[in-house]
DNA sequence: GCCGTTTTCGGCCCGACTGTTTTCAGTCG
């Protein structure tokens, strides 16, 4: 039987967390869970394996009782307690509790008072008006869960927005609101401030000579296909694909406070508040209020937010709770866009891109870069635009001739190489030899088992011609799930054999996630931020890579593309 | 259930809104 990942095991704590509180547990005790998945879901190593070696109460959130429950989940597969309260509550009742309005607690008392157990049981006994019997019940609840039901509410949870759709959303509306004549500051805060791989909604703050005004002015914009709840504080919007965006307006000694408080992330408002808390000092969206005073800080800034508490600056990339509060926390030197000084992934007409050796050369030259390698597909790409190896030396020829042509960029004459079920390259080695750079990724048989698949990318790590492993899970942002594969392993095999790691910046992949590429690191893997373009314009899409990297902590030494080329071809295994 | 430069017991972020209440529990972000 094959350890549960790192998320299964966060999705059964939240679980057992859902299940203590229908049956009747302290939030205290359900909060714990709901951390402790957290916790598990950003663990940088397998939380299995950890609770194997006796080392997962290090992991801040897990004590003794969680310990058992994991020994008890990798020993037997099951967690006894959380079979139990399975077969106390019907999994109907759970499904309730994500109704908008219903809790954990009135759903209970629905389940023992009605014997409802399900979102269809509920709908029906509100349409029959049974639930204003039940004290704490009414008709005006009755009609909101049927509004609810009927809009689709407890179905399957609303797919999140991918950045990249959030943002071209958003900055149309921060350019409108800030060239209004009422607008002072406007700035986007929430999720997509924090760089996060997808957004539920918009959230924006700003400060106004004439609140109100802007607020209508908001909410006539083109750009949005209805709005309400306008006023002086604010007015929230839907945008025509289905974001909600809530405009915030707040007085300017408060502004910072605010822009605080919405960037989030909850985790880390909890944690920052729990800090405070220790040091007499009350933090809200509106204030800080200082319990030796009796006084209320505002501020006008962030930076006078974390100032008034004695905690350094952390970029809102870091605000996940995840170390940037810890007492040694120092703020570290993060990598940005400009310091790549190239790009090792991307394709051509050869295989599926859009754009010449030459235009793809001339385009990374515009944006600063002193190096890109052409790496398109290989030979069993099976998208009709594979490379047969004949093809590939000419190809190789080509862009050598276009690196000798151009001045001021060095190309490189390479393959993205498929890693075929077995772990084999699907070019021979004589051939891989000839190349300057070989990307190995995965890209059939995704569906295949943990162990083959860990099995099969470690041993193509383990090939001495493979320089970077391309987009190492696989998965697809809100879309595909990544493949079974022990992160750990891949990530023990690259530190082994000097194989870098890519953080594919596809802004529908960002692959090494934030959490993994902050493992890789730390274990001493170097990170390349890569564009795998297809065409000149997605060239540009290292600016999702690179928030990637910020998200994972990475400083510039620990992207290796922020290197001069030789620098960066001498850390390769054996510098070859 | 976790955790400790107040504590191994007794705490555990903060505020707003809602509907059902006669002072508030539950829910939400």
């Amino acid at each position: 039987m094959p350890d549960p990942t790192n998320a299964e095991i966060a999705a059964l704590l939240d679980e057992l967390g859902d299940l203590y509180e229908l049956d009747g547990a302290i939030v205290h005790r359900v909060l714990a869970y709901r951390n402790a998945a957290k916790a598990v879901r950003d663990a940088t190593t397998s939380v299995a394996a950890r609770t194997r070696a006796g080392t997962v109460t290090e992991i801040a959130g897990i004590g003794k009782t969680l310990e058992e429950k994991l020994r008890a989940l990798v020993e037997t597969g099951e967690i006894p307690a959380m079979t139990k309260l399975r077969a106390k509550f019907p999994p109907g009742l759970v499904e309730m509790t994500r109704l908008p309005g219903l809790g954990p607690k009135r759903a209970r008392k629905l389940f023992d008072e009605l014997g409802i157990d399900s979102v269809q049981a509920l709908a029906t006994a509100a349409q029959a008006q049974r639930l204003r019997g039940i004290k704490g019940f009414g008709p005006k609840f009755e009609e909101s869960v049927l509004a609810a039901i009927d809009a689709g509410a407890g179905d399957a949870p609303r797919r999140r927005t991918p950045l990249h759709e959030a943002l071209a959303t958003a900055e149309p509306l921060l350019t409108a609101l800030r060239e209004h004549p009422a607008s002072e500051k406007v700035e986007l805060a929430g999720s997509a401030r924090r760089w996060a791989d997808s957004v539920k909604d918009l959230d924006i703050i700003a400060t106004a000579s004439d609140p109100r005004a802007l607020a209508e002015g908001f909410a006539e914009l083109d750009l949005l296909e209805s709005s309400s709840g306008i006023g002086e504080a604010g007015a929230r919007g839907r945008t025509h694909n289905g974001l909600s965006v809530d405009l915030k307006i707040v007085a300017p000694a408060q502004f910072g406070n605010l822009l605080q408080h919405f960037t989030g992330s909850k985790h880390h408002n909890v944690a920052l508040r729990e800090a405070a808390v220790k040091r007499g000092l009350h933090v809200s969206e509106y204030g800080i209020l200082d319990d030796a005073t009796g006084q209320t800080h505002h501020c006008e800034t962030e930076q006078e937010v974390y100032e008034v508490l004695g905690i350094p600056y952390p970029e809102p990339e870091l605000r996940e709770n995840r170390g940037e509060l810890s007492p040694d926390f120092q703020p570290p030197e993060l990598v940005r866009l400009e310091d790549l000084r190239g790009d090792l992934h991307s394709h051509t007409v050869a295989s599926d891109g859009h754009g010449t050796i030459r235009e793809m050369a001339t385009a990374a030259m515009q944006r600063g870069h002193e190096y890109l390698a052409i790496t398109d597909h290989s030979a069993s790409h099976g998208f009709g635009n594979d490379v047969s190896p004949a093809e590939l030396r000419k190809h190789m020829a080509a862009v050598r001739r276009v690196s000798d042509e151009l001045d001021g960029i060095t190309l490189l004459a390479g393959s993205e190489v498929n890693i075929l079920p077995d772990g084999s390259l699907d070019y021979d080695d004589e051939l891989l030899e000839q190349l300057d750079w070989v990307v190995a990724s995965v890209h059939t048989a995704f569906g295949m088992s943990g162990e083959d698949m860990t099995a099969r990318i470690v041993r193509a790590i383990e090939h001495p011609l493979v320089d970077v492993l391309g987009h190492p899970t696989g998965r697809l942002i809100e879309q595909r799930a990544p493949y079974a594969v022990d992160m750990d392993a891949v990530i023990d095999a690259a530190a082994r054999t000097s194989t870098f790691l890519e953080i594919n910046s596809s802004p529908r992949r960002r692959d090494l996630s934030d959490v993994h590429a902050r493992a890789a690191a730390a274990a001493g893997v170097k990170l390349l931020v890569d564009s795998d373009a297809h065409r000149t314009t997605t060239l540009d899409t290292q600016r999702w890579g690179i928030a990637t990297a910020r998200r994972a902590w990475l400083r510039p030494q620990d992207v290796a593309n922020t290197l001069p080329l030789d620098e960066l071809l001498a850390l390769r295994r054996g510098g070859r």
